[in-house]
DNA sequence: GCAAATACATCGTAATACGACATAAATCAA
DNA sequence: TTGATTTATGTCGTATTACGATGTATTTGC
């Protein structure tokens, strides 16, 4: 039971859904850079901070949480520690593994970033739940 | 009164929304590329066919959708019209201008891609709003 | 009818994620 | 315990794609 068939209304909601998010990822992506920091730079930082409050995030959950391969987390971990935003160290309960941990210069940056981000948010929610209403609506 | 401080709560609800995002953006990637569609020129076809319905599209305004440069969309365009999925034609009210409009074979491909999007929104929508709704809570 | 603006196009460049491959540590089976 | 396998991370060359710089054609304003 997919449904009959799509309409105009529906490619329009789904192309409108779509615009809006990449404007709340361009708005994101602007942010960050005015700051200094790659797009990508950032979400690895937020996936730091955020990461069930405060456990040891490692190159690899870090790669599960950005959905790219372990080695490009690798690199992209790389960077970091190389501009100054993340320390990396051995895990004693496994010495394969590596913990990161946010520089102090890195959660000023990032704290900035989120208020924005979330001021952002708080005006693009409504649209967005329009949207989402939209598609529903054809169900 | 943008507020008093950021919560351990707050980072961990952006860094979700993020997440959310980011699998959603992973699924339409892979279904695209199941298409042979990269994703951009996905995102390229929604755009023509969703334009206010069926209003001709031109380069410009695929490019102020997409938010990328006018000659990016050209490349892009330029893309599409090798891979048999566009075909663009000067526009006669101004000869500056290149109207866009999909072949069959793209209407085909985006009908497929649309279906299971929409699916994946509807399942992925209760999720958003929850997270959404965290973020506004501590307003 | 000419200057300015607009729309599109071309080419070389840079950033970054990936594939292929490599290393080290932990785990597991015999 | 040792050796095979799996897991975690790392290195290097490559490919994709958007951009900057620049160029051409068309339209518009005065």
């Amino acid at each position: 039971m997919p449904k009959d068939r799509l309409s105009d209304a529906d490619y329009e909601a789904l192309s409108n859904l779509r615009y809006t998010l990449r404007r709340f990822m361009d708005f994101s992506t602007s942010a960050a850079h005015q700051e200094g920091l790659p797009a990508q730079q950032h979400q690895a930082l937020l996936a730091i901070r955020g990461y069930r409050g405060e456990e040891a995030m490692t190159v690899g959950k870090l790669a599960d949480q950005l959905l790219i391969a372990p080695h490009s987390a690798t690199e992209l971990v790389g960077r970091l520690v190389a501009a100054g935003y993340v320390t990396r160290q051995v895990d004693p309960a496994d010495r394969r593994r590596q913990t990161l941990a946010l520089t102090d210069k890195a959660h000023a940056i990032l704290e900035r970033l989120t208020a924005i981000h979330l001021t952002e948010i708080r005006e693009m929610a409504p649209r967005l739940i329009d949207i989402l209403r939209a598609l529903d609506v054809t169900r």
